[in-house]
RNA sequence: GCCCGGAUAGCUCAGUCGGUAGAGCAGGGGAUUGAAAAUCCCCGUGUCGGCGGUUCAAUUCCGUCUCCGGGCA
């Protein structure tokens, strides 16, 4: 784990070329094909070394789930451990990896027409009304979401509208299943023992140095034409979880002319900062976790320490 | 050289009819259950350009200097 533009990726290719292990992405952009440059995925020459599983598989127009990737993720993990092998999970959405430890809710999923018809709700009357609808029927979860957050009202009142019963009932449901262990996660939803590792620089400047240099960087390999190739497509658009990935949203702005080149370069930037800040508030709380300096010369020496104390290698 | 307009938070600016000031952005902290690279919450003391003057009190008024725009020569 780690927060993006913290070298994650090489360290993973370093461990997987030496010891039987193999890589599955815990990144909900990777996912998508067509979109490699601004995604920092790695390149075919790097793939041919170190396979990734569960990337470049979906169009950018489809969306992608927390559920759906514990599902895949679970399947990939099965069968590289039933190969003998060690699946090693890298990546930057920390709640696909909470998710994969902890389980989930069995909600249903995203139901359009439900969405649809809360976003004119919320249009005419504004989300401050839906929220005390909210409050009416799921007083636990009302007080827990911020009337100005649309995403997960929305979300509370579909799970209601769509199943007849609150997002509180089924969340109950799934801590009563005991599948929430804090470490490993319940045997049978969960059947594996882990080591979490994450990669970042400790000084936040020089993070913040690699996310201008690595932007830079993708603009000089052709980002622009990356996403100037999906924003001519036609059938695309930026409300879309892809397009909304950071730097594809700045460079859309970009090529719909609400932005210039150097106010895109900069708020690509920025919003990738703000990304990196997300990303380190969820491992700042993260239970068992090691850290490691992205620029420390000895960064996989203390890695390999760590991997045979916990006995994942011997 | 002269005239006009600026100079206030890291940036862009508002404001104080004289009682030491606040927005947006940036930045920092936090939350996070089918959009999560998403979505949201909290956090604002800074020689109010320098120096003088008037005043009980000047960032505010006056003078002057410096710098930055623009105009006239």
């Amino acid at each position: 784990m780690g927060p993006t533009a913290s070298g994650k990726t090489a360290l993973a290719v370093e461990l997987v070329q030496r010891f039987p292990m193999e890589i599955i992405s815990v990144d909900s952009a990777l996912v998508y094909k067509g979109m490699d440059i601004g995604t920092a995925k790695p390149d075919a020459e790097l793939l041919a070394k170190a396979p990734h599983r569960l990337i470049s598989f979906l169009d950018p127009s489809e969306s992608y789930s927390a559920a759906d990737f514990r599902d895949d993720a679970l399947r990939e993990m099965a069968d590289i451990t039933a190969q003998g092998k060690i699946p090693l999970l890298v990546g930057g959405t920390m709640l696909y990896f909470k998710v994969l430890r902890e389980g989930i809710a069995d909600l249903p999923s995203a139901d359009e027409q439900v969405r649809t018809q809360l976003l004119a709700e919320a249009a005419e009357k504004g989300w401050a009304a839906l929220h005390v609808e909210l409050q009416q029927i799921d007083p636990v979860a009302a007080a827990r979401i911020h009337p100005n957050d649309p995403q997960r009202l929305q979300r509370a009142l579909e799970v209601y509208r769509a199943t007849g019963r609150t997002l509180t009932d089924w969340q109950q449901q799934q801590k009563a299943g005991g599948v929430d262990d804090s470490w490993g996660g319940d045997a049978a939803s969960f059947p594996y023992r882990v080591t979490n590792l994450a990669v970042c620089p400790p000084d936040r400047a020089i993070l913040h140095k690699r996310i201008a240099a690595r932007f830079r960087a993708m603009l000089e390999q052709g980002f622009y034409n990356e996403v100037k190739a999906l924003y001519e497509r036609g059938d695309l658009h930026p409300n879309l979880p892809s397009i909304r990935a950071v730097g594809y949203r700045q460079m859309w702005d970009c090529l719909a002319g609400k932005t210039d080149y150097a106010e895109m370069e900069e708020r690509g930037v920025i919003a990738t900062r703000q990304l990196a800040k997300r990303q380190i508030t969820w491992l700042r709380s993260w239970q068992d976790l090691h850290w490691f300096d992205s620029d420390d010369p000895n960064l996989l020496e203390n890695v390999l320490k760590i991997l045979a104390v916990d006995r994942i290698l011997i």
